[in-house]
RNA sequence: GGGCCCAUAGCUUAGCUGGCUGGAGCACCCGGCUGAUAACCGGGAGGUCACCGGUUCAAAUCCGGUUGGGCCCA
């Protein structure tokens, strides 16, 4: 197990995983690992190949591509093909746009065959580019094999399923009055309508009624156009209609129509006076004749003939709007048509294809545009005083789904699938079926097949599977059913497209009349191209094995537009074709919407592309917010915000796991060698506790899932993972793993920690199979790949209800305990005494003490008592309240004096006297008896108890600080800080560092219990009080009301032990035993013979060879043994040693600059900083010289054994020397001592001076950049370092040519990575080193405080300042106070000429 | 106009067959923690449970209606 260092950062962890993936080819051994399972046939229903794929469309991969990897994992053979539906008019639109054209004409005589080739290349284009989309989900399907509906084999497959139909005689080709693309030239499917408002004419048409002088009927219609095809009127049989005399103006005429409609009509139309001369019900006015009002212009309507032509028919069809007649056109309406049906009108439809009207229309009307016709219509109305008026209606309207124009109705001959005749049989299918959710079958699904029409299944285009219908001019019809039939067309070339247009030219002969079948020339409804895939995509019926084995589908999922699409479409073909659904259950998905809850749309810019937010927060993110945002079922309204928290969940489950395995690394945990049974009593109640909660987690996910409720499955594993694992049981765990020692406590809780993640990985995996893949080759490693586990099963020996009842309520007083604390404001460190739980029952309260470690440690109480249940907490303070009126009714003058009596005995003698019946008191030689209605008793809390509620109890704190609690929150509060002087230093966690505290007698006193304890906690090696606390880093801090200062010096031992663990076969345990010995470093013992080394305890003979044989094994040609050669000490100059507190982790610090020039302080030579040891003489001093220790340096570094080769240094006296070295230093930085920041405060600087610095403290970076600029006008050279986007800061502030360096780690150009300090400091020391000097901008130092650690920035700033101070530059830095602590602050403040306030 | 679904805090939502004080997350304000740390935690504020009516001791929950939204159809 590797220890995790990075940062959750999903685009490249799924990067690498897919690399994985491809390299290890792991989807194959998954699904070869899987083939020994029950077969599962899903079924993906093939999206339309158009564009790029929208967030619904991911959603829907995501579903599929999650219950496939979950069906995987339960031991399924899933067969997981995918397909896409290549067909249809949506590519030929795209492809007309393309080539220019602009009609079905055009196509024509540009050439079908290249169209139709076109066509193909769009559609495998648009293939590729969503399979790449499809990929970047994550999404695992058989991406080499999908299912193509342009595959040849796959077209066979409709044909063979066409002519079952054939067989079955329900296919038939027919006369219907059908919607109609005027522009698409091809009939519509009602799934290929789109209806949206529309403005049309409203008219009012007269027809005269024959026979009556002057009396019309009144005929309400929006389109004209289809006047000149009228053949009859109807009314309602029921509704009751008026034969009105209408005066308007100078006109009178008699009008009938619907008596309702009366007032209405006089409003619109400006009828001044209506008489109602008769009524009647639509019945009685069936039968009348009218005469045709354009006869004069349509010769058709001259000729035509029957009985009902032209004359008041009946149908309830007819709605009571406007007049309440209609008139009946029945080759331009399906009402129409069908009500023409039963009265023997012959439909007619005098409009051609492109919706013009034909020459049957009359010279008049021919070859005009019918749409455009309607003012025509409507003059030629007026000039023959037909029209009684007109005006616009605002409605509802079909049009294409393509191309967007209004549709017509018009008669054509048309292919049907007779699905009326089987509606039964479709029901049936339905019914079979399980829906998720049940009315998604039960309502929904079956109300569209009820109301089913019959299927118009052909299409007059282009780019479709081909009609495999021959037909005779004789009437015979033959259906080509198979690929090898086709062959025997005549002009059957080998390996033609069997696409149009070649296979237009394909011919049978007629087994009839033997003349030459052409082909019908349409193309099929693409509908029902998707419709077969169940078996296309098998290759049935040329491959019956695969048929065999896989068919029905299992499963199927879609959104709920799919009732009317693919869902119905399936259900017919799998009727006509086996008499069955292809698929068994269905889960109908949702939409996803905008924000708010609208349709995403393209062209309105509302559509999110799913590519982008993968390439920002990561398809996990994204999967795990499509999962958990809403029921599958239910629409989406998208939200960015909703990826973004999914994307915290999962950095919080890499929190967890970089945590687990930090500890677990370094301890070397192996957890296939720690099985769960063995630890078993060594498991703690918080243990078992998070088993059981794993155990719970793994029933409820499962329940979820095999209810495709996917929302509440992935909610369920987020929880755990954020509530229960990160945020109590890590907490819970913490210190057990802190611990040094490998005990088998810390292993049961690595065993837990590592259960929970590994299950919630597995768990996870189908909804976020990358992280889940990164966690699990780390965590595990075995098998290859996380998608090749088992489905966790739950494992009812580690549930225990009781248990998890309980942490929930130990977490519920936790919460209370904590808001408390706020409210008495005493934070977390602070312990307290005692808590005291009173609950409802004795289960609760051994609920509790069960978990009691838990309820102490995580709330930082000392103690936990309970009250027995039912019982008062008898700490309760009992008061006795005196009632002086029963009192004074018997014992009058005593009264008051019995009452002052009463409040000062004990409460509880006298409630335990009154209970038992009365209390007796002596008062003045009597006694007086008190009874119970003479007192009664209120409790009060206890000084310094707040008590609060919680659901199966209550709880008090007692809150009262005794000075051993206040010491040890004192330590705590000491810890603390020293942790956060340990980390603004940069030490590496195991360093072990000396610590000097400056402090009141008060906090010394506290201090002396708890030295230890801070000193372990701190890995301090010691830890004194001291009046000048040195250090590499010496901070004043104030805690409470008490000030003290901290010195923090390292001890640099981790370079020693590091240094001696370069030996092979040692362990930390025995270079510490070395180090604690003095040999602190390998050099250190080089002049030593192995029997010396081994002299330490703990080491044996072979370690010392072996350190020996290390430290010598370059012995050769052995380097001279130090210099002991004298030389003048006085001019000895103090070592060059790199100073400053940070140097453990520090390349970087070293490269950031040369050290500050030391101060203008006299310099001590080395020999008076020795004789400042005490006791230690001149002769001895100079011994030491000798040996070779001729710098602090060389002091500092020594051990004690060194030392005392010296003559005349004792041991004890070794020891005192390198203490005194021991954290010696350059005397430079002025932050050896503790100074309070001077307010500099110049807020009125306008003019910044040269060689100055300044930091500038604002919210944000205004004033620095108006500072910046006026110095560039006055001609500095400016220089800008930034955190911002430097487009953004270069418009704003109109930088121009001034360079501006971008602090990122994205960007590429004019970009410094903010952990990169090195570059930093090089770029801007080359700036400053110009000539003329100029003025840099710094603004982004918390970021770089935030990558780095704060002292090697201000190490970077020191440097900075000086170089300006020297090269006659400006250093301008802008801070937000608010991101820095104030300590920070003050530093920052001192290292800065003047600090301004923004 | 018909069918189906939906409506709970500013936003996204939990709340099963009626029953404890309607829970979360995001955003907001305040605080805490500080070796998981660009992380994390706690607290606060914020609700006429769309509206009207009914059933019931009791309705966010069941029933009827209205309004608004989505999908499908006419």
């Amino acid at each position: 197990m590797r220890q995790v260092d990075e940062n959750y950062s999903p685009i490249q962890l799924e990067k690498d995983v897919k690399a994985l993936w491809e390299s290890s080819r792991i989807y194959d051994k998954v699904k070869k690992a899987a083939e020994s399972g029950r077969s599962y046939y899903f079924l993906d229903g093939p999206p339309y190949t158009t564009g790029s794929i929208h967030i619904g469309t991911a959603w829907n991969k995501v579903l599929k591509d999650t219950m496939i990897r979950y069906r995987r994992m339960q031991g399924f053979n899933v067969r997981d093909q995918p397909g896409f539906d290549m067909h249809g008019l949506p590519i030929e639109v795209k492809v007309e746009q393309s080539l220019g054209i602009k009609s079905k004409k055009e196509i024509e005589t540009q050439g079908i065959d290249k169209f139709v080739s076109t066509c193909k290349e769009f559609a495998l284009k648009f293939k590729a580019k969503m399979t790449d989309e499809f990929k970047m989900l994550g999404v695992w399907m058989d991406w080499d094999n999908p299912y193509l509906t342009v595959d040849p084999k796959y077209m066979a497959s409709v044909w063979w399923t066409l002519k079952q139909a054939y067989d079955k005689n329900l296919l038939t080709m027919d006369v219907r009055v059908l919607p109609w693309c005027p522009r698409c030239e091809t009939a519509l499917a009602e799934a290929e309508i789109e209806y949206w408002d529309e403005t049309d004419p409203s008219i009012y048409v007269k027809f005269a009624v024959v026979g009556e002088a002057n009396t019309y009927l009144l005929v309400w219609t929006t389109t004209p156009w289809t006047i000149p095809g009228n053949l009859a009127a109807a009314v309602h049989p029921e509704l009751t209609y008026v034969v009105v005399r209408a005066k308007r103006g100078m006109l009178e005429e008699t009008l009938i129509l619907l008596q309702d409609k009366l007032e209405e009509l006089k409003k619109v139309a400006g009828i001044e006076d209506a008489q109602i001369l008769e009524t009647a019900k639509g019945s009685e006015l069936v039968g009348m004749r009218y005469k045709h009002p354009l006869t004069d212009l349509v010769p058709y309507q001259q000729q035509v003939t029957g009985k009902h032509v032209h004359t008041v028919l009946q149908s309830t069809e007819v709605a009571a709007e406007n007049t309440g007649i209609v008139h009946i056109a029945p080759g331009h309406g399906p009402e129409d048509f069908e009500i023409g049906k039963k009265h023997d009108l012959k439909p007619f439809s005098p409009v051609d294809e492109s919706g013009n009207y034909t020459a049957e229309a009359g010279e008049h009307y021919a070859g005009k545009n019918v749409r455009d016709a309607n003012p025509l219509v409507m003059s030629d109305l007026v000039e023959r005083g037909a029209m009684f008026h007109e005006g616009t209606v605002t409605h509802r309207y079909g049009h294409c789904w393509r191309c967007k124009k209004p549709v017509i109705y018009r008669i054509t001959d048309q292919w049907f699938l007779k699905v009326t005749e089987f509606k039964d049989k479709l029901n049936a299918a339905n019914d079979a079926v399980k829906w998720y959710p049940d009315w998604a079958g039960a309502s929904r699904e079956k109300d569209w097949i009820t109301n089913a029409r019959d299927w118009c299944i052909s299409r007059q285009r282009y780019w479709g599977t081909p009609l495999p219908i021959w037909r005779c001019e004789c009437g015979n019809v033959r259906l080509v059913s198979s690929l090898e039939e086709l062959k025997s067309a005549k002009g059957y070339v080998e390996g033609m497209d069997v696409h149009r247009p070649w296979i237009d030219r394909l011919t049978f002969e007629c087994d009839k009349c033997h003349k030459t079948m052409p082909r019908v020339p349409d193309v099929l409804d693409v509908w029902f191209d998707a419709g077969v895939c169940s078996w296309a995509s098998l290759g049935y019926p040329a491959n019956q094995d695969d048929f065999n084995r896989w068919w029905p589908g299992e499963w199927i999922t879609e959104a709920h537009d799919q009732t009317r699409g693919w869902f119905y479409s399936q259900l017919v073909t799998g009727i006509l074709a086996f008499g069955k659904s292809p698929y068994k259950s269905v889960l109908m998905h949702g939409w996803a919407l905008t924000q708010s809850g609208e349709a995403m749309s393209k062209s309105e810019g509302t559509a999110i592309d799913p590519v982008g937010v993968i390439n920002t927060l990561g398809a996990d993110s994204l999967r795990l917010y499509l999962l958990k945002a809403n029921a599958p079922w239910e629409d989406m309204a998208f939200q960015q915000e909703g990826v973004k928290a999914a994307n915290r969940t999962l950095n919080i489950l890499w929190n967890v796991y970089k945590f687990a395995t930090l500890y677990m690394s370094i301890d070397k945990f192996d957890p296939s060698i720690t099985k769960l049974e063995s630890i078993r009593d060594d498991l703690r109640a918080d243990d078992r506790w998070l088993l059981s909660r794993i155990e719970s987690m793994k029933k409820n996910v499962t329940d979820a899932m095999e209810v495709y409720e996917l929302h509440k499955a992935t909610r369920a594993i987020e929880d755990f993972i954020v509530e229960d694992l990160s945020r109590w049981y890590v907490k819970l765990v913490r210190d057990r793993l802190w611990k040094e020692e490998d005990d088998k406590d810390k292993r049961a809780a690595f065993k837990v920690l590592h259960e929970a993640l590994s299950t919630s990985i597995s768990l996870l995996a189908p909804i976020t199979p990358h992280i889940s893949e990164a966690i699990h080759a780390n965590l595990t490693g075995k098998p290859e790949s996380v998608h090749m586990l088992s489905w966790p099963a739950q494992d009812t020996k580690w549930v225990d209800e009781k248990l998890e009842e309980g942490m929930k309520l130990v977490r519920e007083i936790s919460e209370l305990i904590a808001r408390i604390r706020q409210e008495s404001n005493i934070n977390l460190r602070w312990p307290v005494k005692r808590i005291v739980v009173k609950a409802q029952s004795d289960e609760v309260i051994e609920q509790i003490l069960g978990l009691k470690d838990a309820l102490l440690t995580q709330n930082n109480l000392k103690d936990l008592d309970v009250v027995p249940v039912g019982d008062e907490w008898e700490e309760m303070i009992l008061s006795v309240v005196p009632n002086p009126n029963a009192i004074g009714k018997v014992y009058r003058q005593w009264s008051s004096k019995i009452a002052v009596l009463l409040k000062n005995r004990p409460a509880k003698t006298i409630k335990a006297g009154i209970d038992k019946g009365e209390y007796s008191l002596g008062i003045e030689g009597q006694l007086v008896k008190i009874l119970p209605n003479m007192v009664s008793f209120s409790s009060t809390l206890p000084p310094d108890v707040v008590g609060a509620d919680f659901s199966k109890g209550s709880i008090y704190i007692d809150l009262e600080q005794t000075p051993a609690l206040e010491s040890e929150g004192f330590s705590r509060e000491i810890i603390r800080r020293i942790q956060q002087m340990r980390k603004d230093m940069g030490l590496n966690v195991e360093e072990f560092v000396r610590v000097e505290i400056q402090c009141s007698r008060r906090v010394e006193n506290f201090l002396e219990t708890w030295k230890d304890k801070i000193a372990k906690e701190t890995r301090a090696r010691r830890f004194e009080i001291a009046e000048q606390p040195r250090g590499d880093y010496i901070v004043e801090w104030n805690i409470e009301t008490e000030s003290l200062v901290i010195g923090v010096a390292s001890m640099k031992v981790k370079a020693g032990l590091d240094d001696l663990l370069k030996v092979p076969g040692m362990t930390q345990d025995k270079a510490q035993k070395l180090y604690d010995h003095g040999h602190t470093s390998l050099a250190s013992m080089k002049d030593l013979p192995d029997e010396d080394i081994a002299l330490v305890e703990g080491i044996t003979k072979l370690d010392a060879r072996r350190v020996y044989d290390y430290i010598h094994k370059d012995d050769v040609k052995a380097p001279a043994p130090p210099l002991v050669t004298a030389q003048p000490m006085q001019v000895q100059a103090p070592a060059q040693v790199p100073a400053g507190p940070a140097p453990q982790s520090s390349e970087v610090v070293q490269a950031i600059a040369p050290e500050p020039a030391p101060p203008q302080a006299p310099q001590r030579s080395f020999m008076e900083m020795l004789m400042e040891v005490p006791g230690l003489d001149q002769k001895a001093a100079e011994a030491l010289y000798d040996a070779g220790f001729t710098s602090p340096q060389t002091l500092k570094t020594a051990s004690p054994m060194d030392l005392t080769k010296a003559k005349g240094i004792s041991e004890g006296m070794a020891n005192k020397i390198i203490e005194q070295f021991i954290d010696w230093r350059e005397p430079t930085a002025p932050a050896t001592r503790p100074v309070k920041a001077e307010v500099k405060a110049a807020p009125t600087v306008t003019d910044l001076e040269r060689s100055f610095s300044y930091l500038v403290e604002e919210d944000k970076p205004e004033a620095s950049y108006t500072l910046f600029i006026t110095a560039m006008k006055k001609g500095m050279k400016g220089y800008c370092v930034t955190r911002n986007y430097p487009a953004k800061i270069r418009s704003k502030f109109d930088l121009k040519e001034t360079p501006v360096v971008w602090l990122s780690n994205v960007g590429r150009e004019n970009t410094i990575r903010p952990k990169d300090l090195e570059k930093l400091s090089l770029a801007l020391e080359q700036f400053l080193a110009q000539p003329g000097g100029g003025i840099v901008l710094l603004d982004g130092l918390e970021y770089l405080i935030t990558n780095n650690n704060f002292i090697t920035v201000l190490r970077l700033i020191q440097s900075l300042r000086d170089q300006v101070a020297i090269n006659q530059s400006i250093l301008l830095m802008a801070v937000n106070r608010s991101t820095l602590e104030s300590h920070q602050l003050n530093l920052l403040e001192r290292e800065v000429d003047y600090t301004i306030t923004g």
